[in-house]
RNA sequence: GUGCCCGUAGCUCAAUGGAUAGAGCAUCAGCCUUCUAAGCUGAGGGUUACUGGUUCGAGUCCAGUCGGGCAUACCA
C-alpha cells in the first residue's frame, strides 16, 4: 500500500512515463473533461504500438458514455508536446493512446543512468522513517537448511529495496533459545554425549538425529572428558549447543552476504522491565482491558472466537510458559514501539498461522497494522539428477544451505532462491546451478557484465576512452533500433524497483535484468562498437556504461558478484 | 473438513483487468579471419486444469469442481 500511492503517480518511476502525466492532464481539461482517475502510462507490447500509450480512454469511456475510440480521438486533439519529444500519436485497439517518441528524446533521457550512477533508481520517499525487516529468524537448533535459506535471501533483497527508498532499515533476526525445542536439543547433545562415554543409550526417534549433534558431543567429551555424565543438569548441553549452532548459522549466512543488525531473543519478553511487569504480561493486561482474556483448563487464553475465528489461542499453558504467540505479539509491539514506519516479516509458507493472531491483537490494542507487511515463501525442493530431495531437520536429513553453497556458490545460491515468485514452490535444480555456461541464468547475466568490463579496458587502451568521466553528451546520435530498444529498457530500472517493492517480489528484478542481458547481448552482436566512427563509438561506449550502471545498482539489490572478467 | 499458496508450451517459470498469452531449457535450422560464441538470429510448440459468472475487455476478479503443496498443537 505505501508504495502503491507512489506509484501511480509516476513520480518515482521510469522518468519517460512521468514526462507524459502533464501533458495527458492539460490535454484532458482542454477536452473539457474531469476526472480523478489515475493516468496509467505503460510500456505497449508491440513496438509497432510505440514508446508508451495510456489506457485513460478506456477508462472514462464508461462515465462518459462514449465510445472509447471516439474520446481517445478527441483527447489526442488537445495535446501539446513540446518540439523534439513526441512524433506522433495515435489511437489503436480498443481506444489505447499510442505515443511514438524522438529517438534523441530517449536518448537524452538516458544519460540519466550515468549522472545519478550508483543511485539510479532510488528516491528519498522513505526519508526519515525506519523501516525493520525480520528474517531467518531461525531458533539454533541446528543448521540452516535449504528452505530457510529462501526468506534469508527474499528478507535481504526486501532489505535492499527499502534502502533505496531512503529508510532506515533494520535488519532483525527473532530467536528463542528457551523453548521446549531447545530442551530437546539439550537432551540430544546430551545423549550423544553419553554414548561418547561408553554407555548405551536409547536415542528418541523424537530428538534430532544430525550428525551436527554428535560432533557437539564430541566436543564437550574432549573439553571435559566424562565429568558431564555425572551431572542431570542439561544448561551446559544446551549453551554448547547454542554457541556453536549460532556460530555455524552466523557463518552460513555470511557466505550469502545475509546479515542482520540486530538478534532480538525471544527471551527478553518474559522480563519484568525495571520496577514493571514484562512485555509478556503487559500484552496480557492489556487484552485483558479490552475483554480477549479468560482463563479456564489451567491456561489464559485469547479469545479469538469473539473474532470470528473458529477457536480460541493459548497465551499461557497450563505449565505457566507462554506459547509462542503471547512473545511473538509483545515482540511487534516493540517494533511499534521502536518506531518503525513499515514492518516486513519474511517467513515459511509453514508459518502461515502464526500471523493472522499477532494481526488480531495488535488491532485490538490499538496498533496501525497497516504498517506491517508479510512476506511468505512456498517451500523449495531440490532435485539432483532430476530426482527431487525432501527435507526434514529433526531426521537429520535435510539438504544444508552450506552444502547447496559449496556445490553452487554463492552467486547461484541467491539468484536461484530469488528467480521465482515466492508464491511458488521453488524447484532448485542443483545441476543447472552448477553448469558453468549460458543455460545457467547467474551466468548469462554476468556475462553481460564482464563483456562490458572488457569493453572499457580495450577502449581504455585503445583510444583513452576514460569511463569514469563520460556523461552520455553525445549518445543522441544512436538511432538503431536495438540501441532505442535498450535505452528504452534501462529507463524501466526505477519502476521495477516500486514494482519489486510493491509485491515485495525481488524475482522482477531477476526477469528485468534478464531483459537487458539479452537486448545488451543483441546490441553487442549487431552494433559494432571499437570499431565504430569516433561519434557513434564514443556514444555505444556510453550507452554500454549505462547498461553497466544498471546491471551494478540490480545486482547490488541482488546481492549477487559483478565480476569484471570471466 | 476448514484456511492459505499453486495449476499457463514437452520441462522450469513470466505476464497492474488491456492489444496477437511471453522468456529460458529441450528440439530443429543458421551465424566466429571480425570488440569475450559463457553470445546472436530464425522455426515449430497453447482450449492458460474444468464449468459458470461479473464487463467494453478475464490467465488475472467472483462462485463451484478437480488435482498438488503447506497449515490446521497448551511445538516455534
Amino acid at each position: 500500500m505505501l508504495f502503491q500511492a507512489a506509484s501511480k503517480q509516476c513520480h518515482n518511476g521510469n522518468p519517460m512515463r512521468a514526462f507524459f502525466v502533464p501533458f495527458i492532464q492539460d490535454a484532458l481539461r482542454s477536452a473539457g473533461i474531469e476526472t480523478d482517475k489515475d493516468i496509467l502510462i505503460e510500456k505497449p507490447t508491440e513496438k509497432k504500438f510505440g514508446d508508451f500509450s495510456t489506457n485513460i480512454a478506456l477508462l472514462l469511456a464508461k462515465e462518459l458514455k462514449k465510445n472509447p475510440r471516439t474520446l481517445a480521438g478527441e483527447i489526442m486533439e488537445h495535446f501539446a508536446f513540446p518540439e523534439g519529444t513526441v512524433v506522433k500519436t495515435d489511437v489503436a485497439g480498443p481506444g489505447f493512446i499510442n505515443f511514438h517518441l524522438e529517438p534523441a528524446f530517449i536518448m537524452r533521457t538516458v544519460r540519466d543512468v550515468l549522472s545519478e550512477g550508483e543511485s539510479f533508481g532510488s528516491n528519498p520517499a522513505g526519508k526519515g522513517q525506519g523501516a525493520i525487516v525480520e528474517y531467518v529468524s531461525a531458533n539454533p537448533t541446528g543448521p540452516l537448511t535449504v528452505g530457510r535459506g529462501r526468506g534469508g535471501v527474499l528478507g535481504d533483497c526486501i532489505a535492499n529495496l527499502l534502502e533505496t527508498q531512503g529508510y532506515d532499515v533494520t535488519r532483525e533476526y527473532y530467536f528463542n533459545d528457551a523453548g521446549r525445542q531447545m530442551q530437546i536439543l539439550a537432551e540430544s547433545v546430551r545423549y550423544r554425549y553419553l554414548e561418547q562415554c561408553g554407555m548405551t543409550v536409547d536415542f528418541p526417534e523424537s530428538h534430532y538425529q544430525g550428525d551436527y549433534i554428535r560432533n557437539i558431543a564430541e566436543t564437550l567429551f574432549i573439553e571435559h572428558g566424562d565429568e558431564l555424565a555425572k551431572s542431570e543438569s542439561l544448561s551446559v548441553f544446551k549453551e554448547t549447543a547454542e554457541g556453536i549452532i549460532f556460530d555455524s548459522i552466523r557463518k552460513t549466512l555470511a557466505r550469502l552476504s545475509i546479515t542482520h543488525d540486530s538478534f532480538f531473543n525471544e527471551h527478553t519478553l518474559y522480563k519484568a522491565e525495571e520496577g514493571g511487569i514484562s512485555p509478556n504480561q503487559a500484552v496480557i493486561e492489556a487484552l485483558d482491558a479490552k475483554g480477549f482474556i479468560s482463563k479456564f483448563d489451567n491456561a489464559t487464553w485469547f479469545l479469538t472466537t469473539k473474532l470470528g475465528q473458529e477457536k480460541d489461542k493459548v497465551l499461557i499453558k497450563s505449565s505457566g510458559d507462554p506459547s509462542y504467540r503471547l512473545p511473538d505479539i509483545a515482540y511487534h509491539v516493540t517494533k511499534f514501539n521502536r518506531g518503525f514506519s513499515l514492518m516486513v516479516n519474511v517467513f515459511g509458507a509453514d508459518h502461515i498461522d502464526e500471523y493472522p493472531d499477532v494481526n488480531e491483537a495488535l488491532k485490538i490494542l490499538g496498533y496501525d497494522t497497516g504498517r506491517i507487511r508479510v512476506a511468505i515463501n512456498q517451500f523449495v525442493t531440490t532435485t539432483v539428477g532430476g530426482q527431487t530431495i525432501k527435507m526434514s531437520t529433526r531426521k537429520g536429513n535435510a539438504d544444508l544451505l552450506d552444502d547447496l553453497i559449496d556445490d553452487v556458490g554463492a552467486d547461484a545460491t541467491r539468484l536461484f532462491f530469488i528467480m521465482r515468485s515466492k508464491d511458488s514452490h521453488l524447484n532448485f535444480d542443483i545441476d543447472l546451478a552448477k553448469k558453468q555456461s549460458k543455460d545457467n541464468p547467474v551466468f548469462y547475466l554476468q556475462y553481460a557484465h564482464a563483456r562490458i568490463c572488457s569493453l572499457m579496458r580495450m577502449a581504455g587502451n585503445e583510444i583513452g576512452f576514460n569511463a569514469d568521466s563520460a556523461t552520455g553528451e553525445g549518445l543522441d546520435v544512436l538511432d538503431s533500433e536495438v540501441e532505442i530498444e535498450l535505452a528504452s529498457a534501462l529507463l524501466d530500472y526505477p519502476d521495477v524497483i516500486q514494482s519489486c517493492l510493491r509485491f515485495l517480489e525481488p524475482q522482477k528484478m531477476v526477469e528485468y535484468l534478464h531483459g537487458i542481458a539479452e537486448l545488451f547481448h543483441k546490441f553487442y552482436q549487431e552494433c559494432p562498437i571499437l570499431k565504430a566512427d569516433p561519434a557513434i563509438r564514443t556514444a555505444r561506449l556510453e550507452l554500454s556504461l549505462c547498461v553497466r550502471r544498471v546491471l551494478r545498482n540490480g545486482f547490488t539489490i541482488l546481492g549477487i558478484s559483478a565480476p569484471e572478467s570471466m
